[in-house]
DNA sequence: GCTTGACTTCGAGTGCACTCGAAGGTTTAC
DNA sequence: GTAAACCTTCGAGTGCACTCGAAGTCAAGC
């Protein structure tokens, strides 16, 4: 699978795929032509490992991990089996990360849907309404 | 209360609140000492009122409404009642949007936690592993 | 009366993750 | 064999929301 193809598959442009690989985010391994000679030029080619990698790096993304823990995290994987705890570690220390930022999305969204409902509650009463608007409307907004 | 006080009640900075007026989102009333003097550097003082508006403000901004909305519906809430209909579909579509936010959250969640659960088996069913690793470990990372 | 905090305008800097484009070369697919 | 897609490096631009600092003035509270 060419860049072009993953990039269309994943979402992604194909500037973003080869400036995560130049942040040292992940390595695609390159169509080897001929063994006996230098590729210089050689294309990258996306193989499974590769597709599912950047899914995943995008899901990190995605849910705001920052680049350089995504590295980090990337690095590990290339390292090998040994570094599966600090992954794991990675993983849960964002998991909560994650978990705290939707909660905290939940509740504020609880605040726009309440304000919502005040509008509908304020139009049912008195779709029209003459007269001065003065004086202590506590907190109508 | 002043804008100090306002900043530390709602755990935002001073430049930041002024700067939020200065971009149009709010208006917050000055202290007039004597009426018939100038009030060139008069001192904000926040209300019941402001402080409620800024809270929402502040909960539209963690919901990731861009501020140019921000000072849309805050114009509309300044217009007056007439206008409620205009800021409840405004709220309205910033609802789903923030809906879907979360969802693609969980979603995003979900993978990663399926990630953290294999490295859990994959940690439960051999902590060490000798030889090679080599050949087709599909999705293994 | 004096310190502390508030006010103004202004401009510049920060952080993060892209995003774009150009120039010049190579490889792949039809 | 040729056009389209790929490769490289480089640098610069974008967008958004702050964030900071300085300079100079003014008001409030003890």
């Amino acid at each position: 699978m060419s860049i072009g193809e993953a990039a269309q598959v994943l979402g992604a442009s194909v500037h973003t795929l080869r400036y995560y690989e130049r942040e040292g985010l992940l390595s695609v391994p390159r169509q080897d032509a001929q063994p006996a000679q230098e590729n210089r030029n050689a294309q990258r080619r996306y193989g499974q490992d590769e597709l599912g990698l950047l899914r995943f790096l995008l899901a990190l993304r995605a849910t705001g991990m920052p680049m350089v823990l995504i590295r980090r995290y990337m690095a590990l994987v290339r390292a090998g089996e040994a570094t599966v705890p600090e992954r794991r570690q990675l993983l849960t220390e964002h998991e909560r990360a994650v978990t705290g930022q939707i909660a905290a999305l939940q509740l504020n969204l609880k605040a726009i849907e309440a304000k919502i409902e005040k509008y509908d509650r304020t139009q049912g009463c008195r779709p029209e309404q003459g007269g001065q608007t003065q004086g202590d409307e506590h907190g109508q907004n």
